[in-house]
DNA sequence: ACCTCCGGGACCCCCCGTTTCT
DNA sequence: AGAAACGGGGGGTCCCGGAGGT
């Protein structure tokens, strides 16, 4: 094995790059396979099916997000304005991955009940942390869906109208009352 | 011939009525089809892609728009009030109908610039009609967002954790300064 | 009606075109129709079937051959080069239009008999002329079936490699021994 | 793995059966499939497209192609006469093959530019062959388009018309000055 | 244990000849 | 004659299983 990083793991990174680069939760084992160098059978031998391939991806991704968001409030950006994905924040590219991810959901049929309890789980951290931070409930809860809606935009691929707007959004949300 | 409504209408009912219920953007020809009690061939005639069905039911639904909104106005409901989404707003469908369109375009292939486009226009609509009634933008456009994030839950079906917070996010978004 | 031309020569008139143009044997009825500027159900109307169409074209076909092998004659040109297709024959595209619908045979399933006992009738037709003009059989045997190659070639849009050598063929089976 | 036979060359075998026993170019993936006794999903595997299976075919005969002339030499039999598909000629199967193949060209949309490239890859080395071993290239030329013509007829399904004709024929065409 | 080759089968979009209604 | 609708495939995609190497 020449490989340091695990072939688990180099399907993983190669599924997240997917779904960042092309933004689209529309994705193909094959593809996924091929972005990974691993052979189709490869891929399933490591993740039997593709409801499990994102249940991989949604686990690891949950490790992942305590220590981001952690680091986060350590490198003095408050949660609040990294959900709002201010340009400026080094990493949204997790943000972006995790919602991509969550919109991928729809495209595997059945309850994947899993999946969705998996996810919420990490939303319910996302909650606790914002909640934490910001005292009035209601704002708290207006800035997680102000989030939601500006990743929902950026899903559909439609132009953020006016930086300038997004910028004063972001202001007045996470600004002093 | 029994039916009253043309067979063009029932087809674009019938798709309506799939993605609302079913909440998914995945659908097939065929389902619409059965659904519209007519055949694939008969489907086919009508809307010779199924990018042009999803054109179609765009094109319906903006016409729908204004006078959706018009008529929500002098219902003496607010516009941010329905794009909200308030449980009590009756014809809350109509907005879950358009943006699980919205998410529909992913799963068809290549630009689908018209569609795009066609989607844009209504959405520049809705947000002028926002501008028109809030006076300040960045409030307009935080209630814009607000409404799409809380679309984005739905669309996952994640539960709307508390309607009482919910209540209170519109109230103080919609409610006097 | 106002068009001096019935619709129904129209129609073969726009078959013929489709099937000299494109050299293609392969057609729709929707093809020919909108070529014909009538509408699909008006082509059925003359014509009840994919195979009905073929066959009025071969018999329209048939009663054209005659006069225009005689005129051919007495045009002072050969039938044997007017069948080999000297590029200065006029009106070879009556004859590329006979052996592609030939060909448009096959896209038809079932055995077409009728097509085939039509066909077989002017190929027959083309024979004893042949046989007539030239004295010596086999000679004339190798005309026909030199002229079915050029065809051949040319259906596959196979390049005629050289018209200096395509020349002295016809030189050579047309000339005297 | 119990056959000895690769796959790939099952189909391929297939195909030539079907192309040669119906003498159609008309063919489906399904009858191939059910021919080779494969899935569908099985021989998309070994030929991604129709048009590939075809090339698949065209390359294969393309490597027989060299061999086979060769071999009709060293058996004494004429390189033209093999051509004429005089009925002693064993395998002119072969040759029947690969002229049903090119008009399965026909068959597929597109410009084909792959197979016609390899097709006529395949026809000059022919045309070099009968070249090479009759002196006049008239007369070579000659004999390649009768080839081309009895094929014609036979693709149609036309009756040769009289063995002891095409028996002449072959015999003056090859036959000493 | 890890991985690849080969294959299966369900399904999907769309085409097209044809029939029915007006 | 035209508009509407039918229905049987046709080519192609994709998720997944299974035998067998290393």
């Amino acid at each position: 094995m020449v490989s340091r990083t695990s072939a688990r793991d180099r399907i993983l990174d190669a599924l997240e790059q997917l779904l960042v680069t092309t933004g689209s939760p529309q994705f193909t084992l094959e593809s996924v396979a091929q972005a990974a160098e691993v052979s189709k059978g490869g891929l399933l031998y490591h993740f039997p099916s593709k409801d499990a391939l994102l249940l991989g991806l949604v686990d690891r991704l949950a490790q992942r997000a305590e220590s981001q968001i952690a680091q986060a409030i350590t490198q003095g950006t408050s949660v609040a304005e990294f959900y709002l994905q201010s340009p400026d924040t080094s990493d949204h590219d997790e943000l972006q991955l995790y919602r991509t991810l969550i919109a991928a959901l729809r495209t595997v049929d059945g309850q994947h009940s899993e999946l969705r309890t998996a996810i919420i789980a990490i939303m319910r951290s996302w909650d606790q942390r914002l909640q934490a931070e910001v005292d009035d409930p209601v704002r708290a809860e207006i800035i997680r869906l102000v989030g939601d809606g500006i990743y929902f935009a950026a899903l559909l691929q439609f132009p953020l109208p006016d930086p300038e707007l997004h910028r004063k959004v972001i202001e007045q949300l996470t600004g002093e009352k």
